[in-house]
DNA sequence: ATATCATGGACTTCGTGACTCCACAATATG
DNA sequence: CATATTGTGGAGTCACGAAGTCCATGATAT
């Protein structure tokens, strides 16, 4: 029930994205500027953009791009793109076969907390908590 | 972000015990009726013991008993005893040191979701648990 | 032609979930 | 009192996945 780096990773890399007036970031750049180790970047910028959330251009020069606007852009593409379905339990799965899942005292429970967690993570985007994130600072500096 | 074995078994064996008539039952008969490994679950109920959620006695005739009335104990309880105190990143434990964590722009997110989670832990008890199952087995019937 | 970027795969390390095993402590019953 | 029956608590095993490293390869701007 916890959040993964490799999942917090994403999310600072592409809010970071989203913030910089720039279009495109090297993976050294990102890497560097949100201290995320850089071989280990390339695994997660290859899971954004086997996902479509990011477009990647090689060569000198080349680098990442944002392939939709921040307000466009939801965390539950971003937790899907890293870690998988999103699924409290493996009875959740249609392939897994469970005796007890007519009668399972505890489903009901689980689904409802993870439709709670789909719908917070749909409802959120890269725009908002980049506003968010401003909103914090300006609180900082009064 | 997934439900454990271990947490599973736990809220198996409680509504298990809360819904028997008997008050007292051994770890064999649990462990048969609900298939949790024997050995394994005298771990897990060592957790709830220690919690209060349940009282153990020893000697022939041995074996737990729920502290509580199944309306008395909700699943933060449960939950807590088997994974400690919830919590979704390590930046929300106030023993660690997060630079960013005023400017963050994830953490709100995090905290809204677990807030829910907690909430619906919270308001959801034994009692609620085995009741919703009967519904779903009447209608099963129908 | 070459330097600079991302790609994709193999590999390592470490922690933890899910167990097992066993010696020990308490206690009911004959 | 002896013994069988129950839970206690600690150590140890095993597999898997998160986190991270390394490197050969492919694309491309200059």
């Amino acid at each position: 029930m916890q959040v993964t780096k490799t999942l917090d990773y994403a999310v600072r890399s592409l809010t970071y994205m989203g913030n910089q007036p720039v279009e495109k970031h090297s993976m050294k750049e990102i890497s560097h500027e949100q201290h995320i180790p850089l071989n280990y970047l390339a695994k997660i910028m290859r899971r954004l953009v086997k996902k479509g959330l990011v477009r990647s251009t090689l060569g000198p020069d080349g680098g990442y791009t944002l392939r939709k606007l921040p307000n466009e852009i939801n965390l539950r593409d971003v937790y899907e793109a890293i870690e998988g379905e999103i699924r409290m339990v493996d009875c959740m799965d249609k392939d897994t076969v469970c005796a007890l899942y007519e009668a399972c005292p505890q489903l009901p429970v689980w689904d409802r907390i993870q439709l709670s967690m789909v719908k917070i993570l749909e409802d959120t985007t890269l725009e908002d908590m980049l506003k968010e994130r401003k909103t914090l600072k300006m609180n900082q500096v009064n």
